[in-house]
DNA sequence: CTGCATCCGCTTCGATACTG
DNA sequence: CAGTATCGAAGCGGATGCAG
């Protein structure tokens, strides 16, 4: 793209990851590194020549950076540098203003549950954001959608996620659509669709996680202390 | 732009704000209220027709309004719904990520003081994210950079920016380019070639204030005092 | 003068085919 | 698997025109 030249902070990180699809490829690398085959199939849509270029930009600017195995298979890697990986808090708050576009539902949207990992950093604010007195229940939950399989995991100093590819169990499963898992991770659908397993008590805490939800009510409902 | 098609809350967002210059357009509009031509201006280089689409999609989609004065002079004023103001956090977040992007200077790019508004609140954290002993020091500064006149206000809730059209002084005034005032706020240069005056004490306060800049440097060289 | 719409050359995007 | 090559379609940038 070219540069617009402006003396402005915004726009020169736009100048850097303004091009189209460029922030979605931060996205999937801030999820975990991956091979160009891994992105291809998280970003439907993109062109190969497209995800070539912005890659090579990406590495260029200093955003990405690769690691070459010439080991038994070819396999070269993708990932953030330390400076990519300061997008984090940029792309996440981007995330929890385009949160409530979600509760529409996925129509005819693809579906891929890893980015549930993002839309659960958007829900949930960091726990530093939180009033002194609130506390996210203590309580890990393994969710099975839309082929990925998410840990999530969440204590007092606030709720993390990633994509795991062991099948050990947590205390609670979640099984379902991204679209169904979502709704229930918003905090609305007590009678959500998702399937649901896990002891009574755990239950009892993913449903007191769920209520703290960002895009949960429209009133500032205090969290219990 | 054709929609990403993925049930993602990132890419939600930016298929309502990921084109081209549809985020320098909010960028304008968080600074303040603006005209048709007011965003021409501020947006050197951009198309007029490419403009005008933008704000018709940006006005469909809720994030910004308008409304007409068929008073004396004919004057639309575009700004954000509230559902844009809430993109407020994002692009500073953003901003903040691209900040030390300036630290090279401005080149041949185009200037506006307008633009250390948002400079500002990047450089700047909100006071809730300092340590609890941490205070930014109460000051009043008016900056003259690039032809804009902006005013600053610190306080132990933090630091704010706004633009201004009023000539009243503050404790100190800043002159210069929005380059040596960056580079002022940002928390280097000892030596600046803007042109600050004010009392002895006030310089003290600014120098403390620039000190605390997010990007602050290797070296925390003071101002003079 | 402000607030656009129209037109045109050029770049970029998207889709498919092809190669090391 | 990890890209490059190619080509039609869409979008961008710049100039101009024009109505209120």
């Amino acid at each position: 793209m070219k540069s617009y030249g402006e003396f402005c902070a915004l726009a020169r990180a736009l100048d850097v990851i303004g091009d189209r699809w460029t922030m979605l490829i931060v996205r999937e690398l801030l999820i975990g590194p991956s091979r160009y085959s891994d992105l291809t199939r998280a970003l439907p849509g993109i062109a190969t020549n497209l995800l070539a270029q912005r890659l090579r930009t990406l590495e260029e600017t200093g955003v990405v950076a690769s690691s070459e195995e010439p080991a038994p298979v070819s396999a070269r890697v993708y990932f953030l540098t330390e400076w990519g990986l300061g997008l984090q808090r940029s792309l996440v708050e981007l995330a929890r203003w385009g949160a409530p576009l979600m509760a529409a539902g996925a129509g005819d949207d693809h579906n891929r549950g890893r980015w549930l990992v993002f839309a659960i950093m958007a829900l949930y604010p960091e726990a530093a954001a939180l009033p002194t007195q609130a506390r996210f229940p203590t309580l890990t939950a393994r969710i099975d959608a839309d082929g990925d399989s998410l840990l999530l995991v969440s204590g007092s100093t606030g709720v993390r996620a990633s994509v795991t590819n062991s099948d050990e169990s947590a205390e609670v499963t979640i099984a379902g659509t991204s679209e169904q898992v979502f709704a229930l991770l918003s905090g609305g659908c007590a009678d959500t669709p998702a399937r649901i397993t896990g002891s009574a008590d755990a239950l009892r805490r993913l449903s007191e996680l769920t209520s703290t939800a960002l895009t949960a009510g429209h009133d500032p409902a205090d969290l219990p202390a």
